[in-house]
RNA sequence: GUCCCAGUAGCUCAGCUGGAUAGAGCAACGGACUUCUAAUCCGUAGGUCGGGGGUUCGAAUCCCUCCUGGGACACCA
């Protein structure tokens, strides 16, 4: 990484150890193990454009006070190619470096050169990473809880990409099994409802609108032919049209919310081929199965969860968690060097005996991560939005991006933490106002699309070569340099710590220091230089802005 | 009962792999458009970081305990 802001503090972190060794050297400080220490951006800006709080933590074996320490460490300090001008001792012992004001300008034309890769970083270096999220059951339609899971994953995945992962995005198909069978039970019982036959609805079925629908749509097709036809015949033709159509609408919808999978993974693929009996043979052979009441077991209090699972039950038939063993192991088969789930928060319990079964199964229990998000609390006009699955009262994916449009949309579902509860406020991300925070970071985008197409017009720049960067040296201009230069850092965290809402607080920082400085300057001044300079600038954070929005899925519209 | 998540400004939330005076947006209050988009900006006010103990140079952050809210504990998925 050429990173000015990397090179600097690596080029410190060195300088520091030497002067340390120099210390220990001319008997300054005793002999001493260097522990642990950070060099790092302060938060406020008073504190210097890097401190360490390497005294601190020397303070202890070398048994002097931490400032004394300090003061040993900046008379030994030495360094050439950075351009530190004022290293000072602050608070309980910190050591603060400032640099020359405008140490970062050169950022702005690596920017502008590196266009819409500027922000890449190389953490992942290639790993193969596979990010499993959404997986709904094609049995209905994806409701909040699904979006949710829908931008988070996509965008976790986009920024793992862009920190030098190599991520395939997987959509995991439920079309086996219990459910299934239902599905079908409830499908036909609509079917033969819809010629008037005096058939319920089980008490477990789906009672939902939608299946009415799919019913009419098989009716379209195929009539009443099935009407006399064998039960299991008719169920099995009905499930495969309702499957085939539930699966293209989900499709269809999170293609509309702007979410590609690169592969769509049939359980029952899973089931034909055989591999969840060679994989529940294999945990046999392993010995961490019995029977009980007719039942095949796994040990999963062998690995720490609290009771055991079934496998295979008295009836024959594999468990969902069977399935799902074979389909994480088939992962790890895959060639995944890492694999990440994103479950909603009322599966957790599941997350030990997975891991528990992936142990069992010789893979190493870290390579599956697990991400659980809390639920979605939808807020229309300052009330809760109750939401019943059993009436069939939900709001769909479809409904909420008819109504908030895409980008907000998008933006909402991520720009909470995973693990907190998300409050989605309707009015709000529908409100074409400043409390948007989507509108607020496109309007700066926008904005910057106007002045460069007036400067474009005015057509002075033409036989301009370089820009002068010096001449950028209002504190609003240096603040939002260094906002610029710190965004590959961004990205690095956000991708380690799964983190998409970091990068959308960032955008939204970005946009309101471009705002202040737009309040408080012109770009196009009459000083042609000045101009040109201010150009560089913005045109620097119009591509940041788009570069961080793209990471999380929004669009960055050129006016508004 | 066991396990997971949360508890930070009036509201919604950052900060949590320990650092300096705890932040942002909204709401409230007071200001700024003869200007490249006012979908904007500037300023003011707002806090026992759920309570209590501990660890240490230093705790919103780590440990213990208690309280509150949500969720999970099926031969469902």
């Amino acid at each position: 990484m050429n990173n000015i802001i990397e090179l600097s503090r690596n080029g410190i972190i060195e300088a520091l150890k030497t002067s340390v060794q120099k210390a220990i050297d001319s008997k300054m400080l005793p002999m001493i193990e260097l522990p642990v220490f950070t060099v790092e951006i302060p938060r406020e800006k008073e504190h210097g454009d890097f401190a360490t709080n390497i005294a601190m933590v020397l303070s202890k074996s070398a048994k002097k006070p931490p400032r004394d320490v300090a003061k040993t460490i900046v008379s030994n300090f030495e360094i050439k190619d950075i351009p530190i001008e004022n290293i000072e001792i602050a608070g309980p012992g910190f050591i603060n470096f400032y640099l020359k004001w405008d140490w970062l300008h050169p950022v702005i034309e690596d920017i502008i050169e590196q266009g819409n890769d500027y922000g890449r970083v190389n953490i992942g270096k290639g790993k193969k990473v596979q990010v499993e999220f959404v997986s709904a059951n094609p049995t209905g339609l994806l409701h909040m809880g699904n979006a949710r899971g829908a931008a988070l994953g996509d965008s976790i995945a986009s920024i793992l990409q862009f920190a030098g992962f190599d991520v395939e995005r997987e959509y995991y198909i439920n079309d086996a099994g219990n459910q299934i069978e239902n599905f079908a039970k409830s499908l036909e019982v609509r079917y033969l409802q819809h010629f008037g036959e005096n058939v319920s609805m089980p008490e477990d079925g789906y009672h939902g609108e939608d299946i009415i629908q799919t019913v009419n749509n098989f009716i379209a097709e195929c009539g009443d032919k099935y009407l006399k036809v064998d039960s299991i015949e008719r169920r099995k033709i009905l499930v495969e049209f309702a499957l085939k159509e539930k699966i293209a609408n989900i499709e269809k919808s999170l293609l509309d919310f702007g979410v590609k999978y690169d592969n769509w993974f049939s359980e029952r693929h899973l089931h034909e081929k055989g591999i969840v009996d060679a994989t529940i043979e294999e945990l046999k052979k392993r010995g961490y199965t019995y029977e009980k009441e007719g039942a095949v077991w796994f040990k999963a209090r062998e690995f720490g969860d609290d009771k055991d699972e079934v496998l295979i039950r008295a009836n024959g038939s594999p468990t969902y968690f069977a399935a799902d063993i074979a389909y994480h192991k088939n992962k790890f088969e895959r060639g995944f060097e890492h694999v990440i789930d994103i479950w909603g928060a009322d599966h957790h319990g599941h997350v030990k005996r997975m891991k528990g079964a992936m142990r069992a199964l010789g893979y190493s229990p870290d390579s599956l991560e697990v991400i659980l998000m809390q639920l979605v609390r939808l807020v229309r006009g300052g009330e809760i939005v109750r939401m019943s699955k059993r009436t069939g009262n939900v709001v769909t994916l479809s409904e909420i991006l008819e109504e908030v449009g895409r980008d907000a949309a998008r933006y909402f579902f991520v720009m909470r933490s995973a693990d907190t509860h998300l409050e989605f406020d309707i009015d709000l991300a529908k409100s074409q106002s400043n409390d948007n925070p989507v509108f607020y970071i496109q309007y700066a985008h926008a904005r910057i699309c106007s002045i460069l197409s007036q400067a474009a017009d005015e057509g002075k720049y033409k036989n301009l070569d370089k820009p002068n960067l010096a001449l950028l040296k209002e504190q609003a201009e240096i603040d939002l340099i260094k906002k610029l230069a710190v965004f590959p850092m961004e990205v690095s965290l956000a991708a380690e710590m799964r983190a998409p809402h970091r990068i959308a607080k960032y955008a939204h920082e970005l946009a309101g220091l471009f705002h202040s400085f737009y309040n408080a300057y012109r770009v196009i001044v009459p000083d042609v230089e000045l101009s040109f300079a201010r150009l560089a600038l913005v045109r620097a954070v119009k591509t940041v802005i788009f570069n961080a929005l793209k990471l999380v899925g929004v669009s960055a519209p050129e006016r508004m």
